[in-house]
DNA sequence: TTTTTTGTGTGGAATTGTGGGGAAAAGTGG
DNA sequence: CCACTTTTCCCCACAATTCCACACAAAAAA
């Protein structure tokens, strides 16, 4: 089972490439994926990447629950894969972000690589600065859902 | 089993004709796939293009459900294979479209290609400007399928 | 510390993908 | 049979992507 952790500082250059952080690099190598899915995160500004497999089953366990021939379902798969695309790493260990995706996420400079169980996401460096979530109420939350 | 995924922007010009996204054609070649099948979509406004095979999978399992001595049944089959049409790619990779499909989904210039699992979908480009289903209802969703 | 290796940032050149259009061929209606 | 539209085939220009090479910084080894 695959498992990033991390959060580390990259850039994205004016081709829209960046180097994927060389731990997550060799993680995947390990387990042998063989190219990732990137995919704008459906609640924050941030990308998602998803390692081939880790991507292939979450789809296939939504085809196997949403029904094609019902129309709220099918819309709602739709939704799943409406902003995803599929992605191979470069001779250097790059990946390239199409535009459309930096832009929905507003990145422009520099990135921030972080390891999110199975997933690996990108945030635009600024905007994991500051915390995402109150740490006073992260505690009591944290708290609370683990009683 | 053939699975295409993403979006990525196209536009039809004055004959109609549109570059089926690199990626999906090379998909389309590695599965020895020969021709294509147009269809308007039966629930949204948008056009499918499905690989010859799974097109004949595709009727042939709604032909093992639907009587064919049933009236009622055999009308829902030859409606479902009316608005079809086959399609082949041109030397350059492109579909021709024929008018009235483009009028049937309301296409004038530009247009999104979306990989949904083993079909193509080509919608216009205004359509998935804005979220297919109300985010609210959509996270909701996925949280029950997941759970 | 010095050297080597590995990781990261950058850019140019070649290739491929995409948008467009012209002219031949094939249908269509008078 | 002719004029006219539609379809098919071919070629071109430009933009985007891929490939390749290099420079440099950081980390690891000697």
């Amino acid at each position: 089972m695959i498992q990033f952790l991390g959060n580390m500082e990259a850039k994205a250059d004016t081709k829209g490439r960046i180097f994927v952080p060389a731990i997550f690099r060799k993680c995947l190598q390990s387990e042998g994926e063989e190219f990732l899915v990137l995919r704008k995160d459906v609640f924050q500004e941030c990308l998602v990447l998803y390692p081939g497999s880790v991507w292939e089953k979450e789809v296939e366990m939504l085809r196997s629950r949403l029904n094609k021939w019902n129309r709220e379902e099918q819309q709602v798969f739709r939704q799943f894969v409406l902003d995803a695309e599929r992605l191979e790493m470069d001779a250097n260990g790059r990946v390239l972000i199409p535009k459309r995706y930096l832009r929905m996420v507003s990145i422009e400079g520099d990135v921030r690589f972080l390891g999110v169980d199975d997933t690996i996401e990108i945030w635009a460096k600024e905007k994991l600065e500051k915390p995402l979530v109150d740490p006073d109420e992260f505690s009591s939350k944290l708290q609370q859902l683990m009683a």
